[in-house]
Formats: C-alpha cells, sequence, structure tokens
DNA sequence: GAGTGGTCTAGACCACTGT
DNA sequence: CAGTGGTCTAGACCACTCC
C-alpha cells in the first residue's frame, strides 16, 4: 500500500526540493512565502502549512522569526574537533613562554579563527555540590564548588559557538586567588597552564558524549532551531595523583559539530 | 516581564512533573488520559493537549501509538560504548581459537545481554560506489562495493540495539566467498577475524560522531520517539598497508546510548 | 466495530519585529 | 503602526490497533 504522506509533508518536501535545487526564491537568504499567501494559494489551512515550515525549521534549512518572517538558512560550516590532538596540544601550550600562551588560544584550533577575532564571556560563582558532582569528585554533598560558566563567540555574530559548564573544588581552585577571577578570562594558555599555577598537573582526560534535543534557552544561544539536537560532552580532567580536578559540562550544537577521535591498534606479531 | 508561556507547555510541565513525583496513574507503563477527556476537562481544544503530548513524546517521556493510547514510557536503561577498549578487544579476539571466537560477540560488549540473547539481522548487496564512498576508500566512483546491512535485537523485543551501513571493495571481500554470503552472520570473531582470512591485519580505526534528528523510519527500528535525536558514527578502518578497507555508518539511539573515550597525556619532565 | 491518536479546516486573537 | 509567525478553538473526518 501507499505510505501515505499527510499534506503538511508533502509541502514540507516540495520545498525542501526547491531549496536543494536552488529554484529562485529558496537559494539561501532569500524569503520564504508567507504562511498566509499560501493558505490563500489553496496550499492548506494555517496549521497545515505552519506544519510544513516547523518541519522545515527542524531539519535546519529554514529559520523563522515571528514578526519577521521564514528564510532559507546558510549552510552551516561543520566544525571538528579532535580531542584527542587538542588535548595533548592544550597540555604543551602550558609549559611554553608567556608569549606564545598569550597568542594561542584553544578556541581557535576547531573554528580555523583567528585568536582576536573569539570573544569570551565568563561567569564564576561558588555552589554547594549536589549529588551528581560529589560523587564525580569523590567529595561530599555539599562541599563548596567554583561553578564557571563560559560561552565563546564572534564579534560580528553573537550566537555562541559551545556553551561550558566547568567545575571545581573550591577549596582547590582558591589556591590562586586569580582563578576566581572571571576577569583573567580568556586565561592565556587555558586550563592546563591554570592547573599548573596550583600544583597540579594533568595526566588523563575522559570523554563522555551524549545527544538530546536542545532546550529552548540552548537554541537561542546557539542559534539553531529550536527542536534540533545538541551533542552534550562531559570532560573529566584527572590529576597525576589520581583525583578529579576539573569536570566540563560543554553544549554544542549538533548539526553543525562533528567529534574525531583515532584508536591505534597494537600489530599482531608475525 | 513574564516570560509568557503556551498553554500547551503548561500542560506539558504538568504532566511532567506527575510523571517525576511518580503520581498514581504516572507511572512508567501507566496509561496516560485520552486526549478527549482533557479537552472535556476543559484542558484546552484537541490541538493543544495534542500539542502538549507530542511535547512529552519528543523529550521522551511518553510514548503514542495510534489506535492504542498514550503511556509513560519506562526509563530506558543506558548503554555505555567504549570504543577505545572495545576495539582493542576486538582485534585480540580474533586471534584466539574457534571455541572462543564462537561464544563470544562485540555486540554483547555495550549491552551487558548474553551472546545467545541476541539476534542479528543481515542483508548484504553489491552496489558501485557514489563520489563519497569512492573518496573514503580511495577508488573511482562506480567501484563495485559490498554493502552489508545489520541490526541487532532481543529475541523478546524487536526494537533494534542500533543500526549498520557496512562498506567494503567487494574485490577485496570477494578473495573469501564466504563474506559475501550473509547466511555466515554472525560471524565467529567480528570484523577483524574476517578481515584476516583475506590477508587483512587492521592497524588503526577512526571515529567519527555527529548527531541529528531521527527519520520516522530510523525512530521506528529503535524503538524511540519520532522528532528524538540519534548519535552517528561513522567508522573507518585504516589496514597496515594505510588502505581504508571498512567503513561503517552506524545509527544509534540518542537518549539510550553515551559514547566514552579517554585521552592520556604525556607527563612533564620534571 | 469501538476506541484512540493524526490530520485538516476556517477563523479569531496574541506577540513580536520592524519602520 | 503594519506585517509576520504563534496559539487556540470547535468540530469533521481519517487511519490504525485491538477485540
Amino acid at each position: 500500500m501507499a505510505p501515505k504522506t499527510p499534506q503538511w509533508r508533502g509541502l514540507a518536501d516540495q520545498i525542501a526540493q526547491d531549496i536543494a535545487a536552488g529554484t529562485p526564491g529558496y537559494r539561501p537568504g532569500d524569503q520564504l512565502p508567507q504562511i498566509r499567501d499560501l493558505v490563500a494559494q489553496g496550499k492548506g489551512s494555517k496549521t497545515t502549512v505552519l506544519a510544513a515550515y516547523k518541519a522545515l525549521e527542524a531539519e535546519g534549512l529554514v529559520s523563522m522569526v515571528r514578526g519577521h518572517g521564514t528564510k532559507v538558512r546558510q549552510p552551516t560550516p561543520h566544525q571538528i574537533r579532535r580531542h584527542q590532538e587538542r588535548y595533548v596540544w592544550e597540555k604543551k601550550l602550558a609549559l611554553r613562554p608567556d608569549e606564545v600562551r598569550r597568542n594561542n588560544g584553544v578556541v581557535d584550533k576547531d573554528t580555523g579563527l583567528k585568536h582576536d577575532q573569539i570573544e569570551t564571556h565568563a561567569t564564576f560563582s561558588a555552589i554547594p555540590a549536589d549529588g551528581g558532582l560529589a560523587e564525580r569528585f569523590g567529595v561530599d554533598t555539599g562541599t563548596l564548588m567554583l561553578h564557571r560558566q563560559y560561552w565563546h563567540s564572534t564579534p560580528e555574530d553573537s550566537t555562541a559557538l559551545s556553551l561550558i559548564d566547568s567545575y571545581m573544588v573550591h577549596a582547590v581552585a582558591a589556591r590562586n586567588p586569580d582563578l576566581l577571577d572571571s576577569s583573567k578570562e580568556p586565561w592565556p594558555g587555558g586550563t592546563h597552564h591554570q592547573m599548573s599555577t596550583i600544583g597540579i598537573e594533568i595526566d588523563r582526560i575522559d570523554d563522555g558524549i551524549r545527544t538530546r534535543l536542545a532546550t529552548q534557552a540552548e537554541a537561542r544561544k546557539l542559534g539553531i532551531p529550536a527542536g534540533s539536537a545538541v551533542i552534550l560532552l562531559d570532560k573529566t580532567s584527572v590529576s597525576t595523583g589520581g583525583d578529579v580536578v576539573e569536570y566540563s559540562h560543554v553544549v554544542l550544537p549538533g548539526e553543525r559539530t562533528e567529534l574525531r577521535y583515532s584508536v591505534p591498534l597494537e600489530r599482531w606479531t608475525r
């Protein structure tokens, strides 16, 4: 039997095809027909046409703004993150001279953007550890933690590249008062250098990767359609002493991010 | 000003809260009130109530089946995949005696299920390489490829644990005719043993990780709500000779999958 | 066939973005 | 203010599941 496609799906597919084909009026940046117009053209009731547009928005093809209109989105460039190389490189950076550290950032490596084209926004606070945090760090529930929220952006565009929530045990971070001062961000040389100022060397970083739909707030900040997917990256840094010294929860825009890991294998003896 | 929540959002939040609190009638497996009933109770029009239910479905809290009803979903167990350990272990398995290979599978490692509780479904075909495949393997467009589709399931439950599309150069795979025969699946000892029968040793595996919304077909096969997120894993196997010998595209249910990678760092000399 | 979700309509009114 | 998407209604009819 025919698979039975709803009317809104058919309309959405037709528009998607026009976009893919580059039909005039359906190129990136172009304004799509108003919902009311399509209703007047007999493409369906307002509910039906809206459903079609919503589907296209969820698929990342168009962006809808209330009061403004519906436009075809620019194809978004992929951001490829190779964490194995990145973490190794970042650790080495911490040992370089001040001059070098000041002119290099980790964010650049992902995006290909110049160091001075990236704005860092940081908000610091102190909070008691909830059950989850306490377990991660192996401390008692209620232990005071340093909570640092970051997001990075380019100057012309206020959409965030990622949303970062970073945690450390407050008493540990406080060994260097500069670490408690958000105006010191972006820190030249990154996390590894910060750690070195309080006598900590990071031995291993564990990444946990999950996905879910973006919340409305996340979608707005990251500039992605509401209801699209995000990648959740849980990054745990373990010191040479075997302690968890830092934990970051990173939200990445799913549609324009790819993570890469490489697993080398031991050769069979012949 | 008040953030202004739509009526459907309020209704969804209220039900979500009941589910979180374990209110009688809102426990896993319980049937939720019919849409028509809520309409009769004045919770809104059918469109409004349906929007609330749809939101809960997208969030993974309930499952809706046309003609049957809406139930609170069982919290789904997490599947944690540690590919570094997994790939290393799988390579070693290929060298073990037949007896051992026959009683171990890779799928078990992810799920904790017993070897004989997993059913493998395999479909093989031969297709010409499109541009993307040709580039990956470094062959000409149109080169004949072996395309193997797999999915695994437990006997009592027909939902797939993952959907796998695997590719090899057909002429290479054909060196061992058994590799072209889908009835030989599941192959005792996995991919590495298969490769060893045609004189190939895998030296390195590269994982690429992305995410997007599930298609309707994927959602149905994986038993996840329509419109929820999936993880896309692109797995490329490189031989000791430096050739790409196998490429798999794996679709994983986002809400019940976590990938883990660990990055060891060189110690600073002191 | 009874029951349940899914689609669709026609139209009213609200909320936000621009000028 | 005009213009555009977002929410909501009341009700009709369709498609699927289960008995």
